[in-house]
DNA sequence: ATGGTTGGAGCCCAA
C-alpha cells in the first residue's frame, strides 16, 4: 500500500502536476489538501480517467480536501463531530478505510498569527481532533493519519529555528497541541526512518524559501504500531519544486508492506 | 528586509 499527501494550493491550478504525480508514483492513495474548489466543480473525469476512485469535500476560495484511491473507498466520514451541522463549516477532514487501512486526510487550521482568534481555534481543532481520534480509531488497526498540520513540531523541522522562534507554525502551544493528537498512539512515521534535519515539505512563496531550500516539516504521515511496524520506506518528493509554478508543498509518500493475516 | 508571492475570488482574503 502506497499512500501519498500533498497540499496542492489550488487543485484546478494544479490539475496537469497532479496527474503527472499519479501517472509517475501511481500511489494506491492520494489524499489532497486546500482543493479550494466546491464539489460541482471538482475535476472528477479527469482523475477517475487515471484509475481512481474519489470522494471528496470542498468550498469556495479556501480549504477543501480530496482521497483518490484505486482501491474501493468505504466508511467515508466528512469534518469532525458536529461539523456537519454547521453549512458553512471550514471543510478541512475526510476520513475513510481501504482495504484494511483506515485514513483521515486533514488540512489543520494555519493559525495566521500566535494569541488570535484563528490562533485559539487552531488550538481548540486540534484538541477536538485528539477526541475524534478517542472516539473513532483504534491504535489495535492500521490507521494513517495524514495530511497538512501547519505545525513543525520540532527546531530540526525548521531551516531557521531561531528566526521562527514562537512564531506561527513552531510556537509551544501548537507544539503541544499537535503532540497531544499523537499521543493517541500514533508515530511521526518520517521521523522512524529518517532522523536529520534539513527535510522540509513547505517552502513559503513569499520570502523566496522556494528557490532557497529555506522551508519547514509542516505535512505529516502518522500511523498507528500496526502500520508503523510496516512501513518501508517514506519520502518527500522535492523535485516538485521544479515543475513550472509548483505547489508551496511537496507531497509525502509511504510504502507499507502487506501486513498477514 | 517586519518584506515577499500565490490561488481564487471579485476590486481583497488567507496562506
Amino acid at each position: 500500500m502506497k499512500i501519498t499527501t500533498w497540499n496542492v494550493n489550488g487543485l484546478r491550478a494544479r490539475l496537469t502536476h497532479v496527474i503527472d504525480f499519479l501517472r509517475e508514483h501511481e500511489p494506491d492513495v492520494l489524499c489532497l489538501q486546500e482543493t479550494k474548489v466546491v464539489d460541482d466543480a471538482f475535476p472528477r473525469e479527469q482523475l477517475e480517467d487515471c484509475g481512481y476512485n474519489i470522494e471528496f469535500w470542498g468550498q469556495k476560495s479556501y480549504n477543501g480536501v480530496a482521497i483518490l484511491s484505486r482501491h474501493r473507498v468505504e466508511d467515508v466520514v466528512r469534518g469532525l463531530p458536529g461539523d456537519l451541522d454547521d453549512p458553512d463549516v471550514e471543510r478541512r477532514v475526510l476520513g475513510c478505510i481501504v482495504q484494511d487501512f483506515m485514513i483521515l486526510d486533514l488540512y489543520v487550521p494555519n493559525g495566521q498569527e500566535v494569541g488570535g482568534d484563528k490562533y485559539r481555534f487552531k488550538l481548540d481543532w486540534f484538541r477536538r481532533l485528539r477526541q475524534f481520534l478517542d472516539a473513532r480509531y483504534s491504535v489495535t488497526e492500521k490507521v494513517a493519519v495524514v495530511g497538512d498540520f501547519n505545525v513543525a513540531l520540532q527546531d530540526r523541522d525548521v531551516h531557521d529555528p531561531i528566526a521562527w522562534h514562537e512564531r506561527i507554525l513552531c510556537s509551544t502551544p501548537e507544539r503541544r497541541a499537535m503532540q497531544n493528537v499523537l499521543a493517541f498512539g500514533l508515530s511521526d512515521l518520517l521521523r522512524e526512518h529518517h532522523p536529520e534535519t534539513g527535510i522540509w515539505t513547505w517552502w513559503d512563496y513569499r520570502t523566496g524559501g522556494e528557490k532557497t531550500d529555506r522551508g519547514l516539516r509542516i505535512d505529516y504521515i502518522l500511523t498507528t504500531p500496526p502500520a508503523t511496524a510496516l512501513c518501508r520506506e517514506i519520502q518527500v518528493h522535492k523535485d516538485i519544486r521544479k515543475a513550472k509554478s509548483p505547489s508551496d508543498h511537496a507531497p509525502v509518500t509511504a510504502v507499507f508492506a502487506d501486513g498477514g493475516a
